[in-house]
DNA sequence: CACAAATTATACTGGACAGTAGATTTTAGC
DNA sequence: GCTAAAATCTACTGTCCAGTATAATTTGTG
């Protein structure tokens, strides 16, 4: 195969034209199996002290295996910190059909994006601590991802200022201070630690909503 | 010299047993030097992307030199980490001083703690990205220390309960987000950017107070 | 100004690892 | 079950860099 960037088997691999449905979800399966393995051990022991051969190993196939289906090892994290940021930017585009007023999309958005980020921490911790790694480009466009998080969560809290529910003047100056604390989380709770997720999930989002007066 | 670990010149280097004041206070700021370009590189770049000759070009010095002060790589990694916590620290201790209430000394330490963060944000972010390449024993002293300041952290809050100023009941619950916000400020806020440093100070600390219900 | 001790530099080594060329095996259509 | 193509592996290369042995130089002292 030998995919150069995108792995998508160029429409007419199979014999049967744009028929197969089945390959490019093995495709698709066998990279996120790659990606699951490169992210635990980023995680563990970081991008630079993690080999292609360990990742090969852990997966029981060989290091030439891994560049079918990526193009190099920042490819690899590139993709990575794409998970790790798109499923949160997702729930924060669906906090449109949220039913209720702004105040309750804000809370459920912010619970659901703490339920993510608890959920994928490894893609997480990876993605903030890693980045700088990456090549220019998709550097870039990882932080666009971010500054769109960012702007998507200060819309919600904008609206509840607008809708009257807040009446704090600098609202609006708190939802950074959200998201960093949302991003937070990570660092703070460890799965399999005491605390329950829920529990985590909770006491973040009443941070969140305490930030601006709203109890 | 070749500092094996300590780089105090074992008490009688000198031949004035015990007498010279200078040398000790050179090697301090040479090591001091050291610390400040590789924590810029370290910080830009990445700790694996920086190599020794870097740091030692910056400095108009040659590798060997950086080993006359550092035991090695990671040594110089663990005194960055080091100084990028304690001197936070140092002002959750001072905070008994600070003259009023225990919300007076709340706020005044939260002050003074994220304007540190804000001047020594390199130190930050670094010490945060780069924990892992420590070795097992300079990582445990760095958690111990973030611990520490966790605790201390935690303490300031529960005086406010005590002293009646805070009645939420999960007030204490709040101190790992402060200290997650407070830690966060790096990432969001870049010197030389648009803001002025009293702005994000005050605004993060006002974060911080609403969490437990003082605005 | 000689001469020991300290500081700093030159020049090298050894190992690790990303990336690749080409061989081999598996798969699927006929 | 034959054959072409896709998938996967074996074996290698070239580079980079932390760390070091040893040489040169500076510094302080009598």
């Amino acid at each position: 195969m030998n995919a150069s960037t995108a792995k998508k088997p160029s429409a007419k691999t199979s014999s049967r034209l744009g028929a197969g449905r089945l390959k490019p979800d093995v495709v698709a399966f066998k990279r996120s199996r790659i990606l699951e393995a490169a992210s635990s051990l980023f995680y563990m022991q970081g991008y630079e002290a993690t080999t292609l051969d360990m990742i090969a190993e852990r997966l029981h196939v060989t290091k030439p295996f891994l560049y079918s289906y990526f193009r190099n090892k920042s490819d690899i994290l590139a993709s990575i910190c794409e998970l790790g940021i798109r499923e949160s930017l997702v729930a924060l585009d669906a906090s449109a059909d949220v039913p209720g007023n702004s105040v309750d999309r804000l809370r459920t958005t912010l619970a659901k994006v703490a339920e993510i980020i608890v959920d994928r921490h490894a893609y997480i911790i990876v993605y903030q601590r890693e980045m700088m790694n990456l090549d220019r480009v998709d550097a870039q466009r990882t932080l666009r991802q971010r500054a769109e998080f960012d702007l998507r969560l200060a819309r919600l809290v904008a609206a509840c200022q607008e809708e009257g529910f807040v009446t704090i003047e600098d609202a609006t100056a708190m939802s950074p201070w959200m998201g960093g604390l949302l991003s937070w989380i990570p660092s703070y709770y460890r799965p399999g630690g005491k605390r329950p997720r829920e529990e985590i999930v909770e006491s973040a989002v009443h941070a969140c909503m305490r930030m601006i007066g709203l109890g």
